[in-house]
DNA sequence: GTTTTCGATTCACCTCAGTTGACGTCTTTC
DNA sequence: GAAAGACGTCAACTGAGGTGAATCGAAAAC
C-alpha cells in the first residue's frame, strides 16, 4: 500500500523514508516560517489568517491534527491554504526533492533573523572568496567545538518569501 | 471566496483565468497522454492501473466526476495518484505556471505520436539553422491555409514521461 | 492564592469526498 | 436482429475528512 509513494521517491532522487510525511513537513514549516521576535504560530492563527484572506474555511484543531500526523490527505484546497500561507510552493507536499531545495531556502531565512548573523552576512560581502573560504572553515571548526551539527552542503537557492514584517 | 486561487495565479504569472480549473487540466491530461494507436484511456482503466500499482483504491466513476468538474477538491493521496499515472508533477493540478510548462512537452509527445511528424523530425535534424527558419516559416503558412491555430510560442523543454509502449 | 487568558488537546458530531449499483447507448458478434 | 459486452452517465448511499464546543494546562494579571 506504499508503492506509490516509492515511485514519487524514486523519481525525486531521495529516500529518507519517514522524515517526509505530510506531518513532519507541516512542522517544519511551522518552526521555520514566522515572525522574528516570536515563537511559532497559533493554529488559531493559521486557520484564522487562511479564512481572512479569502481562503477556504479550515479549522484550528484540524491544522492541529495535521501536524500531529492524526489526519493526513487534506483536500486540494486545503493543502493549498497552507502552502500558501507558509509562502511555498504546493510542491512541498509532495515532491521531496523540491521539498527539500526549499527547505534551504528557508534555512537561510531562518537563519537570517538572527539579527547577529546577519550582521555578518553583511560584513562578509565583498571579501575575497579566499577569506571567505578560510572564515568558513573557520566557522565549521568552531561548529565542532560547541556541538553542532555538521554542514551536510545542501544546495543554495535564491530566497523567495517574505517571512516577517520587519 | 476566489481570492487565493487568484493570489496562486499572480504569484505565477499567468491569468488566463477559466481554462486552468482541475477538470480542464484532467480533461487536457485524458487528451494528450495515451498510448499510440488508441483513444483515451477509458476511467475503468486510469482506476484499474492506479489500483494495481498499488496506489490508493479510486473508482472509475469519480474519476469522471473530476474530469466533468462535477467535484472538484480531491484528496492529496488521488491528486498524487492521478499525477503519477499521467507522468506528471502533481504541482501541475497546482501551479499554472508548471502546468504550462508541461503542457508544451506533453503537447510535444503527442505531436511525436503522429508517425509521419516524427519522421519528419528525424529527417530535420542536421539541417542549417537557416534552412531550419525557412521551412518553420512555410509550415506556419500551411498552417494557416488549413485553418489551424497560430503558434502561441511556448517555451520547448526537455521530455520527461514515456507516452507509450512502442 | 485566585482569576483570567490563551493555546493545545480531546471528542462527539456533521458535511462532503468517494463508492456502489443501476441504467442508457453504442458496438460487436452469432 | 437479438444477445452480449464495454463504456459513459446518473443518483443514492457510506464513511472518511473536517468542524465546534468543551476540557485541560500553563503562564500572566489581579
Amino acid at each position: 500500500m506504499r508503492t506509490f509513494e516509492e515511485i514519487g521517491e524514486l523519481m525525486s532522487g531521495t529516500d529518507h523514508a519517514k522524515t517526509h510525511t505530510l506531518a513532519a513537513k507541516l512542522d517544519h514549516l511551522f518552526q521555520a516560517v514566522h515572525p522574528r521576535n516570536r515563537n511559532e504560530f497559533s493554529y488559531e492563527e493559521v486557520a484564522e489568517a487562511i479564512r481572512d484572506r479569502g481562503g477556504p474555511t479550515i479549522s484550528a484543531t484540524y491544522i492541529w491534527q495535521l501536524r500531529k500526523g492524526i489526519r493526513d490527505n487534506p483536500t486540494k484546497k486545503h493543502l493549498e491554504a497552507l502552502a500558501v500561507f507558509f509562502g511555498v510552493s504546493p510542491a512541498y507536499f509532495f515532491d521531496d526533492e523540491a521539498a527539500a531545495r526549499i527547505d534551504a531556502q528557508l534555512e537561510l531565512l531562518t537563519a537570517l533573523r538572527d539579527a547577529s548573523v546577519r550582521q555578518l552576512a553583511l560584513r562578509a560581502h565583498g571579501l575575497s572568496p579566499a577569506s571567505l573560504a578560510t572564515l568558513t572553515e573557520m566557522i565549521e571548526r568552531v561548529r565542532q567545538l560547541e556541538g553542532l551539527p555538521e554542514n551536510d552542503s545542501r544546495d543554495r537557492s535564491r530566497a523567495g518569501h517574505a517571512i516577517d514584517e520587519e
